[in-house]
RNA sequence: GGAGAGGUGGCAGAGUGGUCGAAUGUACUUGACUCGAAAUCAAGCGUACCGCAAGGUACCGUGGGUUCGAAUCCCACCCUCUCCGCCA
């Protein structure tokens, strides 16, 4: 959520930045709404203020024992209108945090204007592409050489999008996970968290994915009385983590929090049907490990990063080449102001493709979830939030798996991840 | 699944229809005392919104209702705890 100050004081501003991610902000609704809500909030709390003070000298007269009927009949018509105006106001309350709910964040001053993925910014490349004596294989065609990789039978026991992974695949699939989070808990120094995977529409709100983008989620109703109350799957673990802070006020002194999760994420996928059918890139289910900071507004870029640092460690630690795309306003997510996107290096596809997202939230997240600490005036302010994937463990599998092949189909397996695989060395 | 208890300010804990945004204790902040600290004493000490201000409004798990007036009464729901049963 937005500023609603920023809106009052400068809505053209804030209507240009938004305009540069491609959101057109109905500036005159909004100007409607706030000057209703102004005048119907006003006369809702002079009638309130009447009907206060004249029950309050109902109460004091008949403690005298007083008579009250000549004091009941001046309020007795004060009812129907206060009960519509209230009615009316908070109404026009809804509407308000409805409208708000689904404007994006506004692009941090250095994001690059662009509409699309090709407008993004490339920072820095690193490590060595491989070149190969042989015509490589995808993941795909390794990964089922190898017998470890079966979607025919997934696509049996769910269907499209799901993977089945086996023998040495499923284990060099945990041995990622297990690398990514014994670094980021042993060298960068985030702590560990396990996770609920189905969360509330509360937390759903407060990271942003609800109300605008339900269609991307799987919900999950579940009976509540007479009602249904909905949970939904992790479509990241950036949810249940950083909704960690939702509604607390944290102590100045435990700034920075940095958590680490590796958890499943499931996603619906909806409106990218031709895209990525073959093979493991784009799934309903997959696995991630997530970093996510929260932190003191004065620091938040540099934790960016530092956050960006640590998940680029895990590449180079595994030996992949990659690339750093600073994303353009046109790409970003809703909640965005910055985003990092780290793209590894896949042979059989020629190109980089997403394998980590990093992002500064700035106080859009924590606004919405109310995460706040308290400053040195002792005034709580809202906290920043940030995330990145550190990395996302199925593209992970795919980029070891078509970067470490050797011209037979066997996989070489990356120095750093032999101590998780029992110190196997090939995977044939 | 059955039975019971309970959800009030950072925490503890009063409050069963009116002067209660809420006693009291504790924590915290400031001042006094002190070389300093402890103890003691005094004052302050929730959040959001409207207003230049004075001041006003809302919030006692959530949502509805009754009433001139609700933390307090009624209804529904959610959550927590205890016991029994079942279960990884």
């Amino acid at each position: 959520m937005l500023d609603l100050q920023a809106l009052r004081n400068d809505l053209a501003a804030v209507a240009a930045r938004l305009s540069l991610r491609g959101y057109v902000l109905d500036s005159a609704k909004f100007m409607q709404l706030e000057s209703d809500r102004k005048s119907i909030q006003v006369r809702t709390q002079e009638l309130q203020a009447r009907r206060n003070s004249s029950s309050k000298r109902i109460g004091q007269a008949k403690a005298k024992g007083e008579d009250t009927t000549a004091i009941m009949k001046e309020v007795a018509n004060l009812g129907d209108e206060l009960k519509q105006l209230e009615t009316r106001l908070s109404e026009i309350q809804q509407e308000l945090n409805a409208f708000l709910a689904v404007i994006p964040n506004t692009p941090h001053e250095s994001v690059p204007p662009g509409k699309s993925e090709a407008d993004n910014l490339e920072v820095r490349k690193s490590g060595h592409i491989p070149i190969f004596d042989f015509v490589v294989k995808d993941h795909v065609s390794l990964g089922e050489g190898l017998g470890g990789l079966d979607f025919e039978t997934a696509t049996k026991i769910s269907g499209a999008r799901f993977s089945l992974l086996k023998g040495g695949l499923a284990r060099l699939h945990r041995a990622l996970a297990q690398f990514m989070l014994d670094t980021h808990t042993e060298q960068h120094g985030y702590t560990e968290t396990y996770v609920p995977y189905l969360v509330n529409a509360d937390s759903m709100r407060g990271t942003g994915q609800l109300p605008k983008f339900e269609e991307d989620l799987f919900r999950v109703p579940r009976l509540m009385g007479e009602g249904v109350e909905n949970f939904y799957l992790i479509p990241t673990a950036e949810v249940p983590v950083t909704n960690i802070v939702r509604d607390c006020i944290v102590p100045l002194e435990q700034l920075p929090l940095k958590f680490v999760a590796h958890t499943p994420c499931f996603r619906s996928e909806a409106g990218s049907y031709g895209r990525d059918t073959r093979g493991m890139i784009r799934q309903h289910q997959f696995d991630k490990v997530e970093m996510v900071q929260i932190c003191h507004p004065d620091t938040s870029y540099q934790s960016l990063e530092a956050l960006l640092g640590h998940a680029e460690t895990i590449l180079q630690k595994l030996g992949l080449a990659y690339r750093v795309v600073k994303l353009c306003s046109g790409d970003m997510g809703f909640s965005s102001a910055l985003t990092y996107d780290i793209e590894v290096w896949l042979p059989a596809q020629n190109t980089y493709r997403e394998i980590s997202s990093c992002s500064n939230f700035e106080a859009f997240q924590a606004r919405r979830m109310q995460a706040r600490f308290r400053n040195a005036q002792g005034k709580t302010e809202f906290l920043h939030t940030l995330n990145g994937s550190g990395l996302a463990v199925g593209r992970t599998l795919v980029a070891v798996l078509e970067n470490y092949q050797q011209a037979d189909g066997s996989i070489i397996i990356p120095e750093v991840l032999k101590p998780y695989m029992g110190g196997l060395e090939l995977l044939r």
